[in-house]
DNA sequence: GAACGACTGTCCTAATCGGT
DNA sequence: ACCGATTAGGACAGTCGTTC
């Protein structure tokens, strides 16, 4: 049993149970009860019975605040998973329902995040008269920009192909296969402070040789 | 100049609190 | 019970001083 598993079982034995710091109603008791039975049973019953008591409710918690059914779905789904996951680090001092509900209201906005949905300020004009409809912008580029950008990939490309051929190597690893400092210094056998100070003085190489000359200072 | 590592800043997730 | 606001903590990125 994991040393998180047993600071739960210890904490939820009868005296804990009995005598919390706050009395536990009889749904926040029940729920222990079953939170338990998940930890030291692997109890599948107890999580299929903790999941069709909050189903429901968790649902309508992350319709509420995704505005969409089938990623309200989606999301109340992955609640269940990660709540499941997590449930050996849940402290027992605190109902199952709140922990539950903080983590349905966490991934909903991470899913929010996710989706990277345009804000659009209460004080807009739109929100003045009746029509409370949004007009989001259209983020597709116009073909114009499309070519600015495809020009600022190019000479990005070359700035990057001039540099002394280690730091290519990192640039590339870290920009373009997106792998973080700890894994570029595990690939490339190096220590991360190496890593960081490199790519540091790269983005300084690449500063120069992407800033126009009549533009520097 | 380059390598290194300590320190600092930022972001994200989870936890907590207080109000309704 | 629910919800918004705030806080804590961890992970990661970035900066800078020291050493070679």
């Amino acid at each position: 049993m994991s040393s998180a598993t047993s600071t739960l079982s210890a904490a939820t034995d009868a005296s804990a149970i009995l005598a919390p710091t706050k009395p536990a109603s009889s749904k926040a008791q029940r729920d222990l009860v079953l939170v338990q039975r998940i930890l030291d049973h692997h109890d599948e019953r107890a999580y299929a019975e903790l999941m069709s008591l909050y189903q429901k409710a968790i649902y309508q918690l992350v319709l509420k605040i995704v505005h969409q059914s089938d990623a309200a779905q989606d999301v109340a789904l992955e609640v269940f998973v990660r709540a499941f996951r997590s449930l050996p680090t849940y402290k027992p001092e605190f109902a199952f329902s709140t922990w539950l509900f903080r983590i349905a209201t966490n991934l909903s906005i991470a899913h929010l995040h996710r989706q990277r949905l345009p804000t659009v300020s209460l004080d807009a004009p739109q929100f003045a008269g009746e029509d409370t409809s949004f007009d989001y912008p259209d983020p597709t580029p116009t073909p114009q920009e499309a070519l600015i950008q495809l020009q600022r990939i190019e000479r990005m490309h070359a700035a990057v192909n001039s540099l002394p051929a280690k730091y290519q190597r990192i640039v590339q690893l870290h920009y373009f296969e997106e792998l973080s400092y700890e894994e570029i210094a595990e690939r490339e056998h190096l220590p991360l402070g190496t890593v960081k100070g490199q790519l540091h003085r790269c983005r300084g190489l690449l500063q120069q040789l992407l800033t126009p000359e009549q533009d520097r200072f």
